[in-house]
DNA sequence: GAATATATATATCAATAAGATATATATAGC
DNA sequence: GCTATATATATCTTATTGATATATATATTC
């Protein structure tokens, strides 16, 4: 999926900022996909230019400038159009439309080579994270910009629960397994 | 982790051709690793002019050449010492040493503005991919070079658990709740 | 009270990596 | 005979990351 349409699908919940959009990308949602400010500025750009996005900017006081960016119905439509035409194509590419790149994985596979002090170090580390993940996914507190649109809508129940599922089931793993990687 | 890393961790379980390295990325442990012709190759010529990794060509009747790369002790002494001094640092990097970039879940997220038939089609081929991927980490058959290296280590066995385990809970939950999609 | 770290916000650039293409040969299927 | 796929390496353009620069405010630590 190219950047644009990401960009474009993640504003079709309502007007944002790019660094609202890097957020986004920083919450739960990293576990799907994750972009760099160094994709977005220019990719918002280049939406601007295409007219595929308005820009309104915004100052702040006490802050800087914020540029908050709207899909437009060029857009609306270029995006629609984009999705239903390649979302098959986008999926059969790669593997399967998954890019996986896990440190935490590949460290256990090599982790033979680890005196058993930094391997339980590391599994100590990761097992935290994911249940920090579990727990921002459960939240059900005040909105965030960060977890809002994940809520609300059934792709977002969808995919909240698909996610606390396979974590959870992941972490079940580690722990009871964790002891036969060990000396 | 380092391209260089990764590439000296899969050769020390035996010596490997880039096309090699390439096909052990391309099965099960695409799951968790992926790395294109374009950083191989490379990095497989930079290892060798630091004589991290030594060269057979090998000429094959029928075939072009193979180049095969084995670690040297300097190159082994540089990914134990590389792994141990930076571990732990790896894993705190990025989303906590994984990068997920997900076509499917994306499209998922956006499915609102995709047709009936498309997400069907969509949810159906990824069923059926996820369940190609079980297969190929429950084969205990005859040995491919695809699949060796992750089996027969304490390591291996628990990375084919992990991803059975996490594969098999996602497909369940798809099955069980993919009709909250849906109009 | 001063120094440091973190958060908000955008932008750019070097280094890295992906994806496409080129080259060459063999086999398998239609 | 034609096309697709598999083996094998290499290169090149494009895309992306990760680091850095800039600016300001707040929170935390010494």
């Amino acid at each position: 999926m190219q950047t644009e349409c990401i960009c474009l699908g993640l504003l079709t919940t309502g007007p944002k900022s790019g660094y609202e959009i890097k957020q986004f990308l920083s919450g739960p949602l990293n576990q799907i996909m994750s972009l760099s400010f160094g994709t977005i500025y220019p990719t918002l750009n280049k939406l601007l230019v295409d007219e595929l996005v308005s820009c309104k900017q915004k100052t702040q006081e006490k802050k800087p400038d914020k540029k908050i960016y709207s899909i437009t119905k060029k857009g609306e439509k270029w995006f629609k159009k984009s999705l239903m035409e390649n979302s098959v194509e986008w999926l059969r590419s790669g593997n399967y439309g998954d890019q996986v790149k896990s440190e935490f994985l590949m460290i256990i596979l090599f982790s033979e080579f680890l005196p058993k002090e930094t391997r339980e170090l590391v599994i100590n580390e990761r097992l935290l994270f994911a249940k920090q993940i579990l727990a921002l996914l459960q939240y059900d507190g005040p909105m965030t910009s960060t977890g809002a649109q994940l809520r609300n809508t059934p792709q977002g129940s969808f995919l909240r629960g698909l996610m606390t599922n396979i974590i959870s089931s992941g972490i079940t793993y580690i722990e009871q397994n964790r002891n036969k990687l060990g000396k």
